[in-house]
Parts: C-alpha cells; sequence; structure tokens
DNA sequence: TGCTCGATTGGAAGCGATTCCAATCACATC
DNA sequence: GATGTGATTGGAATCGCTTCCAATCGAGCA
C-alpha cells in the first residue's frame, strides 16, 4: 500500500537498482529472469517510479507546457481551445508524456511570466498565442526551449507550426458565395496584426479577384472574434452598406454575433443576406439558420503540434517545419442564392 | 545565461547553500545581509530552483491536477470547463502552484489511468466528473491524496466540493415562468445519473409545488447536455405536447438546441413558446432570440476549488467542507408572458 | 569578564531515481 | 586450461534542492 522506492523493489526481486531501472526503462542486457522477477515486485506492489526523481536524475521532465494567451478568453469560451487542448493532450499521454497548460497574459506581473516560463523546466512548449507571440518566442527561444506555433507567424519561421490553411479555406468559403450568384460580398475579419486574420482576409480577396468582382475596401469590417463583435459589426455595417448580400465571417463566433443581429434588423437569412463562418465549433449545426462554415481539424490541430513537439524534444527529428492542414467547406443553411440570380 | 544552480548561487554571494534554500523559501534566520545579498546574485542571473530537486528534497511536488471526464466531451466544446480551468490556473499561480489538467475515461485502457493516477505524485486533485465520480474517487481515496470536487455527490460526502445552487437556480428560472402566467412548463433536463441533474429537476419541481401547479411527468425530457439533444428531445416533445408553453432548460446549451429546433418548426419564442436556460454561456446573449437564462460562477468555481484544494494541502484547513455558490436569474428575451394571460 | 541564550550560519545527510563504469559470468575459441 | 568476447549485473556518483543539526556569533546580564 504504502509507496515503495526502486531500492526495496530491487531488495524484494533480489537484484540490484540498476537492473530494475533498465526493465523499467526498457533498456537492453538484461536477461528474462531479472525482467521477469522485478516486474512481479512491480505488479506485487504496484510501484511507481517518483517523477521528481526520474526527471532530476534523467535531467529531462517528460513534459510540456502549452501556453495560451489569456487575452485569448473570448476565443477560448467557444470550446476552441479545450479540443485543441484535448487533441495535445491525448498524443501525449500515448507517447508518455504530461502536459501543463498555462495562461499568459502581457499585464500579467513580472513574476508570474517567470514563475511560469522558468520555474518549471519544460522540455517543450506549444505556443497558442496571439499578439505577444514575438515576446514569448523571444523568451523561449533564449532559454533555448524546442516551441511549436499553433498557427503560424512569418516572423518566427524558425518555429515550426501548425496551422490550418486559412487562405484556402476563406477563399473557398467566398467562392461558394460567388457561385451563388453574390457579387456584393463583405467580410467580417479579426485584427490584422494576426497572421490568421491576413490569410482569411487575403483568401477573401483571393476568390473575388478570381471571380473577377473589385475588392471593395470599405465592406470589410474588423472584429475581434467575439460574437459580441460579430453583432456590432454586423449592426453598423448594415445601414452603411445595403447592397452587400453575403459576408463572410472569419469565425463562427462572429457569424453567430452576425446571424443575432440580423434577425434583431429583421432581415432574414439566406433571404435577404447570406452568411458563412469559419471553424465549424459544434453549435454551428445550431444556429438559426445552421451556419454554412469551413470547418477545420481542431483535435488533429493539437495532436500534431504535439506529436511534432516530442518528435523534436526525442531527437527524432531536428529541421523546423511548418505544417498546413486542409479545411473543408460544410455546407448548411445560412447562404442562398442571390435574389437577382434566377 | 546557461542554468545556474544553488551552490553557485551560494558561492557568488559568498554564502552556504542553506542560506540560499532559506532566503528563496522565505525562511526565517536570515540577517539582512546576507538576504539582500543572494537575492542580488538571484536577480543577476536570472537563477530559477530546478523544480525536480525542489520537490523530490521538499517531497512535495506543488501540483495540483484538475482530472475531467473524457465523455464531458460535449460539455467542454461550450467552454465551461475553459473558463472553470481559468478560475483554477489563477488561483493556483497565485499561490505558486501548477496544475495539470488531465482526462481520464472508463473506456481508457487501464495502463493510462495507471499513467495518469500514479506516475505523477499530485498534492491534489479537483475532480470535475461525472458518472465515473465513484470510481475516480475510490482511486483517489486509497492512495489518499486530498480531493475536491467540481458539483456534488451525496455518496462522497467525505470530499469536500464546490458547486452552484442548482437547486435554486432552477427553481427561481421555473418561478420566473411561472410569474410570467404559464402552466404548463416543461423540462429538459441532463442524465438523472448526475446529482447536478436530480438538483435542476427537483428545482423545477419545487417551483411548480409552490406555485400550486401539479408535475406532469410525462414533460420531462432527459437529454444530455448537448445542443443536439435538445435539439432532439424539443422536436420529439413539440407535438406530443402542444399544450406546453414554456420549457425550463437545465443547460445553455441544450436551450441552443432547442432554439433552433422551435424555429424549425416555425414555433416562435417567446410568442408561442418561452424558453429558460442554465449557466449564461457567453454564447447565450447571442442566441435568437437572446437566452433569459441562470448564471453561475464557473470562473468562481475553478477558483473556489482551487483554493480549498490548496488549503487542504497546505494543512490551513482539515475539515471536509461543501460550498454552495449562489446562481443569479439574467432576465433577455426568450420568455414572455403567457397568451392566455392579458 | 564570563556565561547564557537566541539569532545566524554552514555542513552534511538525505530525497529517489538514472547512468557510467567496472566487475562478473557464460561460453566459444585457441 | 588459458583467454577473449559480449551479455549481465552491481556499485557508486550524480542530479539540485531541503532541512536537520551542530557550530558560531553577538548581545545582554550577573
Amino acid at each position: 500500500m504504502s509507496k515503495i522506492n526502486i531500492d526495496q523493489v530491487a531488495r524484494y526481486a533480489f537484484v540490484s537498482r540498476s537492473v530494475v531501472s533498465r526493465v523499467l526503462n526498457n533498456h537492453p542486457h538484461v536477461s528474462d529472469v531479472a525482467r521477469e522477477r522485478v516486474m512481479n515486485v512491480v505488479r506485487k506492489y504496484n510501484y511507481q517510479r517518483n517523477s521528481a526523481a526520474r526527471s532530476l536524475a534523467a535531467k529531462n521532465m517528460r513534459e510540456i507546457g502549452i501556453l495560451s494567451t489569456r487575452n485569448a478568453n473570448d476565443v477560448m469560451s467557444n470550446g476552441f481551445s479545450t479540443l485543441l487542448y484535448l487533441g495535445v493532450f491525448e498524443e501525449c499521454l500515448a507517447q508518455r508524456y504530461s502536459v501543463r497548460q498555462m495562461f499568459i497574459s502581457t499585464d500579467m506581473k513580472e513574476e508570474f511570466q517567470k514563475f511560469i516560463l522558468n520555474e518549471h523546466t519544460l522540455d517543450g512548449v506549444i505556443l497558442f498565442a496571439e499578439e505577444v507571440t514575438d515576446l514569448l518566442a523571444a523568451k523561449l527561444m533564449t532559454r533555448e526551449i524546442p516551441a511549436v506555433l499553433i498557427g503560424h507567424a512569418p516572423g518566427l519561421s524558425g518555429i515550426s507550426s501548425v496551422d490550418v490553411d486559412n487562405f484556402s479555406g476563406s477563399c473557398s468559403a467566398v467562392s461558394h458565395l460567388v457561385r451563388l450568384g453574390h457579387r456584393n460580398i463583405g467580410a467580417m475579419v479579426g485584427s490584422q496584426l494576426l497572421q490568421e486574420s491576413q490569410d482569411r482576409l487575403a483568401g477573401y480577396r483571393k476568390a473575388l479577384v478570381d471571380a473577377g468582382i473589385a475588392v471593395n475596401e470599405d465592406v470589410i469590417a474588423i472584429g475581434d472574434y467575439t460574437q459580441r463583435s460579430g453583432y456590432d459589426q454586423m449592426m453598423s455595417r448594415l445601414r452603411r452598406h445595403p447592397e452587400v448580400t453575403a459576408w463572410f465571417c472569419a469565425s463562427d463566433t462572429m457569424a453567430m454575433g452576425a446571424l443575432a443581429a440580423l434577425h434583431k434588423s429583421g432581415r432574414r437569412v439566406p433571404g435577404d443576406i447570406s452568411i458563412v463562418g469559419f471553424d465549424d465549433l459544434s453549435f454551428a449545426r445550431y444556429t438559426i439558420p445552421p451556419l454554412t462554415t469551413i470547418r477545420q481539424p481542431i483535435y488533429q490541430k493539437g495532436r500534431c503540434a504535439a506529436r511534432m513537439i516530442i518528435d523534436r524534444i526525442s531527437g527524432k527529428k531536428t529541421e523546423v517545419e511548418h505544417r498546413n492542414l486542409k479545411p473543408d467547406l460544410v455546407i448548411r443553411e445560412s447562404c442562398g442564392r442571390h435574389a437577382g440570380v434566377l
């Protein structure tokens, strides 16, 4: 019952401490009989290594951190980050790593930042950051700790990354609207400080250009990925741009806010106006009307990031790598054929 | 730059290793001058203790775990757990503890369960579990590791818990409907295996009884806290119970699904049917129509749980404690006066 | 001055693993 | 029978810290 240590295991198994360690770590040079004896004792006493001692001696923690910005708070509240985290967790579990999830913010006291970044010697870090990316990255770089970025930042091409192809995703979303006959298509994106937002906006532009439609900078609204900003932006744009018949929203959350604003204003979706979102969060199927959107593999993103960081830590891979997962268009009911087109 | 250890700090500060340790741990019996010298060196070299060594020597990890059931997956995807986790994290940060978030499921391989529960010697565990509560609790009990439950379970009264007052919350939600003149009020709750669901249903019953309304067991629908189940349940109940003019949904997610179903069926909310939710998740303000619901302090729940477990670990408190946080009714637009009442 | 007592300080023994290195062993070869 | 080889094994150092214990120091008091 009570905790037992490696020496006791060794004693009970009539072998030395070293042999026990080798068995537990699957090292070679252990006879079958010794291995058997050790395993029996381990099973019998339900022995588990002390991870602190293990980390100290082995000089690695077998632990990675996933660092999010605290102000991704709003993004968080939509289950995006939980799903991402689940992916990370399950990949790590499979590889017997553990994960420490942390939040950091620029306005956080210096001491806490230090505590988070320094107190724990993590073997690697997954960055799910936003505008503080540079700051964090710089700190991590100086500590020479392997990192993987969720999303990507051209300025940090030295750090591996996993992202969804935002460009082609938004491009196909907008192309969908074009196919339905829309010519006046607005865009509601996030802060252009974020690479992700830039890419989604670029995809929008590309789709329009491909269709021979001039881009109207006036109908590009900047939100912040919250339902609230989607609502507010839509409310203010609605009367200024009555000619717009379809909006590309760079996230389902903003799309949801937009939907609420449209309903409040008496517009019908998709009758009067079409809406397409991005992410395919779990609620997208239950908005009114159900949201046509771009599905991105969030869970996979997490697993992928975890796999990359572990490969890096274990030395299995050394070069930086930029993964770009493919998104899919999922058609539901929020987009309709343009009224002028029959 | 490169990592420095306690011996080097001691050397540079012209004191012994012990003094450095005392300074770092705020122990008494250190002269001001010694403290000052040590701190200067610490700052200069940006020294941080090695947490593995610290844990090993001090025999505590200064780390707690938050354990969720994997199949709370759907609950997760609504930001509930992220917000809860944020509360836990920030309280722990303030107290210089770290958190390890983990998921566990009943169908998980035994080895993984062991890895999660045993490999890491956590000082305490916060349980955010559902039906596997007993299993987990039993395992934890045998390891004699302090635990705090999010929610509560009468069978586990030996474990401290933090919960929202589900009973009074749902009671006030339903009373609100009664005040609006509704007499035929349905309930859509979660699995009755969950204490939380039982309490929310009990609150519903209480409100009806208080109002002198007979409880009709036929209009109590059991869902599973997902949008999908809210949608499905509402679809099937709608025609079977046309007399019901208002529904109490035990979660915003189910309420959202119900709203979608009502819209699909051409019913108007709140014109034809009123809906009240529970939780006040961030999207509740942007459903169509905006959802009247019961707000529960999710973040506070997390902080509170963390505080309790840390108090327990540090020995500041020893007796078990059951906290019950108060929820609030937040009135938006999904409930209307019963048509028959003028 | 000599002594006591409390505040500081340094020395050293762990904490529980990993891992290097040397010792042992079994066995084939000469 | 002596020797070389490779597979096993045990011994011991080490990781970086906490903490007990004994030593030292300095002020207050008789």
